[in-house]
DNA sequence: CTTGTCCATTGACATAGATCAAGAAACAAA
DNA sequence: TTTGTTTCTTGATCTATGTCAATGGACAAG
């Protein structure tokens, strides 16, 4: 797995092989089985984790006990709540594999540390904030602007490497629409074309 | 205007006069009046704004020509499109002030200088990306678990006061839903309780 | 005071999407 | 293959919210 950190960390200028052991001694593997559980609602967030390999997804439960999956983290996605971490407070959040997956796990102060001491790991961490952050406005404006359908659209277009590998219902409850309606619009679709 | 400029940086520690000088050099004041833009969509956004005293909002238009509030910036809060700063892209962003407004503008070069010779400032920088994005998640969890009651009675309790000054039909615009849907909800609810 | 503009309210109706219920595929395990 | 799970589809209704249209209040400008 270590070879899929380091692709990740040397995407925009190479490293040194001494500064890998840098990074390759703070982080940690974990291996998830599918449906194993990297945090829970109520639990204290300790560690970031990079997704070298499989899937993962975090979700909420509403007062209903309906699941609302609030972001996928396939290979090279960070997922984490930093809230949690950094405030030390419950999270609200279900984290688990939805593949069988391979994450690498990162605390905080090894995480600081990085920042100061390796320049490439500080940049794709700028980077990935970024396009987290910008990932959410998208969402937001989408949710306010758009139907179902053009979200849905909008999905495949941004992530159509997800739309591939998990299932209907959980693109569905990512969506914010139930498993029906979205098998309504894809034959909507199917149609239209 | 720079007295509440200071303020803000000193919220958890003070600083010396030498580092707020440091600050004050950095900062451009600009007033706006009701109804100004700092920002319309397609220009390529330059700075970002503090707010000192007054509100913004951000907002995009649909496809439709329909206005969606993204964000309401009042005092001690910040408004930016980091997107496209950093990016060089244009905005997709409109802001503008929905108050007699005062901002204080801050350009990248500038921002990094301060992050590295004045603490405090990363500090509150710091704290301000954690609170933005936080908000940020709260309100993709409340777009997909609640309905528009329940989305309004959220708002009222986490922006007390901007619920005091902004219009109803921009509150709605911010919630995802039509003026005539909330003041029905609002009838509900003044009549429940 | 009068006029115009903006904003909130209310009603009647339309529609996107939810809910409930039943099957049909797909797929894995035995 | 048979059986059991899980996922997807389809139909019949129900509901929250949007749309359209009219009215009345608040406030600023003349």
């Amino acid at each position: 797995m270590l070879h899929l950190l380091r692709a990740y960390f040397e995407r925009d200028e190479p490293i040194t092989d001494e500064q890998f052991d840098l990074i390759q001694s703070k982080f940690i593997l974990k291996q998830l089985k599918k449906g194993e559980f990297l945090l829970r609602e109520g639990e204290i967030a300790r560690y970031g984790a990079f997704v070298a390999k499989g899937c993962l997804r975090s979700y909420v439960l509403d007062n209903k006990g309906k699941q609302h999956i609030v972001q996928f983290a396939p290979e090279n996605w960070w997922l984490t709540d930093a809230d949690s971490i950094l405030q030390n407070k419950p999270t609200i959040y279900f984290m688990d594999a939805i593949e069988d997956t391979a994450v690498f796990l990162l605390d905080p102060s090894s995480h600081i540390f990085l920042l100061q001491h390796v320049p490439a790991y500080a940049t794709q961490f700028q980077t990935g904030i970024q396009k987290h952050a910008a990932a959410k406005d998208k969402r937001i404006v989408a949710s306010l602007s758009s139907m179902a359908e053009e979200r849905y659209k909008e999905f495949i277009q941004t992530y159509p490497s997800i739309v591939q590998r998990v299932p209907q219902h959980m693109l569905a409850s990512y969506l914010g629409i139930m498993p029906e309606t979205l098998s309504r619009i894809r034959k909507q679709m199917a149609k239209k074309k």
